[in-house]
RNA sequence: GGCGGGGUAGCCAAGUGGUAAGGCAGGGCUCUGCAAAAGCCUCAUUCGUCGGUUCGAUUCCGACCCUCGCCUCCA
């Protein structure tokens, strides 16, 4: 059974084929560093991490590229409130983008561009589009799209969307007699300078500006993948405009297809609700690990669901996650401890639960990336294994096999083993002390350091092999 | 107004024309001196409502109700 992706292109399911196997080439639309990612944002970059990961795990061999887009008006705004430069104030948010991306445990994508390092590129693809009439310099100085030279030469605007261009009506924060374009509908490939980009501006033949949004992406993606490649992500509210621009831009240039699939992952709702300051259910992630969760415990989390469903994030489903988690580490530290182990098992049984555990992994991932029915996959193999465990029952060979499966599925999952924490000798001293007064039966003493244990962090479980210590 | 998602147990969430995965919470049990965020078991006669097709529908069709999103800030 082989991949199947949604492509936003077709609307429909469809069997992923890559231009050059095994190579792909997926571009995912990174962070505009204005300010720090919410959660929000991290679904979709958790999305586009499962993507590259599934293709892995498929044998694929994945270039992935991820934009930074560090040129933009709230950036603008940002740098003239601050009165740092533009390269100060992106920075800070670069660095807590990648800093996130990597507690997430997301996997670094192979290509990070800035916008503001492929301005001569950018120039080049409006050059090329004013050249072949899909472009033209207004009286503001701005250059535009036309999406009507574009439709007339045969060209679809409307690929990803059911939508009618002549119909589109203006959004309320749009007066249309603010610009100066031909069309509504026409949108900014390079924006003439203002006075309020301060020292944001670029020399180009047509005159000092900066770069539009839309513009940007092709132009980076492009130089990196080349004029045509196979995947394309980002969240579905990039669908409109953005990913429809992007093509008429790239395909308006190079006169060839631009994506082979295009990918977009659901927004979600905190608590219900969509996500806003004034409810208060507006968290970054570092709001989130302030309230003591880890990076593994949201990825688990924002993983729960079908990328293309929209998500309800809630902090009763963050400790949920982290309860989930707390199963499968529970079963795997007592598959290494029995993988280490020399014994032999009382009741030996052969194992035949791995390979079908695996087999049906792989198959809820071909589907769509059905992440939800892999979970499935993995509680009920975690819950087969702990019943063979229970019954003394697993050697040290099926415990390593097992151990070998998790590797593979976690290769997906991207939420990694939880190692022994440290004990630090304060600790291990009063679970010595406890263990003595256990010896001599006098149990409240004994209650005693399990309480005083438990004031400092520590929770103590008995076990037939001796007590163990957890982080609370 | 146009276009598009959803409504499955207390919560989250898969899924299928043939009788509802999984997780969390809850309940029971086991291990334990007692415990435990440990393990096992259990937990939806029912899938928004009403009709239709069918031997059979939660799954297909229609209507309706509710909800979320996009229509140039947006992941």
């Amino acid at each position: 059974m082989g991949l199947k992706l949604f492509n936003t292109l077709s609307r429909s399911l469809q069997e992923f084929a890559p231009l050059a196997p095994p190579q792909v080439g997926m571009y995912c639309c990174g962070p505009t560093v204005y300010d720090f990612a919410h959660i929000g944002n991290w679904r979709t970059f958790v999305f586009a991490d499962l993507v590259r990961r599934a293709l892995e795990f498929k044998n694929f061999q994945v270039a992935h590229v991820m934009n930074i887009t560090d040129v933009e008006d709230k950036i603008i705004k940002g740098v003239r409130q601050s009165g740092t430069t533009l390269r100060d104030f992106t920075a800070q948010y670069e660095t807590a983008f990648f800093d996130d991306l990597k507690t997430l445990n997301c996997l670094e994508p192979h290509q990070k561009p800035r916008a503001t390092e492929h301005i001569p590129e950018i120039i080049s693809l409006v050059g090329k589009l004013i050249a072949r009439g899909f472009a033209y310099q207004a009286a503001d100085g701005s250059v535009y799209f036309s999406i009507a030279q574009y439709r007339g030469a045969g060209c679809t605007y409307g690929k990803l969307l059911k939508l009618n261009a002549d119909e589109l009506r203006p959004g309320e924060r749009v007066k249309s007699d603010e610009y100066a374009k031909e069309s509504i509908a026409d949108f900014a490939l390079w924006k003439a300078r203002s006075p309020e980009d301060g020292e944001v501006f670029w020399p180009s033949p047509f005159g000092e500006g900066r770069p539009g949004w839309h513009i940007e992406c092709s132009a980076m993606s492009m130089k990196i993948l080349g004029p045509g490649f196979d995947l394309h992500l980002g969240g579905e509210d990039l669908v409109f405009p953005h990913h429809e621009d992007e093509i008429a831009q790239s395909e308006g240039a190079t006169g060839q297809p631009f994506v082979k699939y295009w990918l977009h992952g659901a927004h979600l709702l905190v608590e219900g609700k969509k996500m806003s300051k004034s409810l208060g259910n507006f968290f970054t992630l570092r709001d989130l690990l302030a309230k003591g969760y880890t990076g593994r415990e949201i990825r688990r989390l924002l993983l729960s669901a079908h990328y293309r469903e929209t998500f309800n994030f809630t902090l009763d489903g963050l400790q949920g996650a982290k309860m989930s988690l707390a199963r499968i580490d529970e079963c795997l530290a007592k598959l290494r401890e029995i993988a280490q182990s020399a014994g032999r098992p009382a009741n030996p049984a052969p194992d035949t639960s791995n390979a079908s555990a695996l087999g049906r992994f792989g198959d809820a991932l071909d589907d769509d990336l059905n992440v939800s029915a892999a979970w499935g996959v993995v509680f009920e193999w975690v819950g087969d294994l702990n019943r063979r465990m229970a019954e003394n029952a697993m050697s040290p060979d099926g415990a390593a096999a097992a151990l070998a499966v998790w590797e593979k599925m976690d290769s997906v999952l991207g939420i990694g083993t939880k190692s022994g924490p440290e004990i630090p000798p304060e600790i291990s001293a009063l679970l010595e002390s406890r263990q003595a007064a256990r010896r001599e039966k006098n149990f409240k003493r004994a209650d005693e350091i399990r309480g005083e244990l438990q004031a400092k962090g520590w929770v103590i479980e008995d076990t037939a092999k001796g007590p163990k210590l957890k982080r609370i």
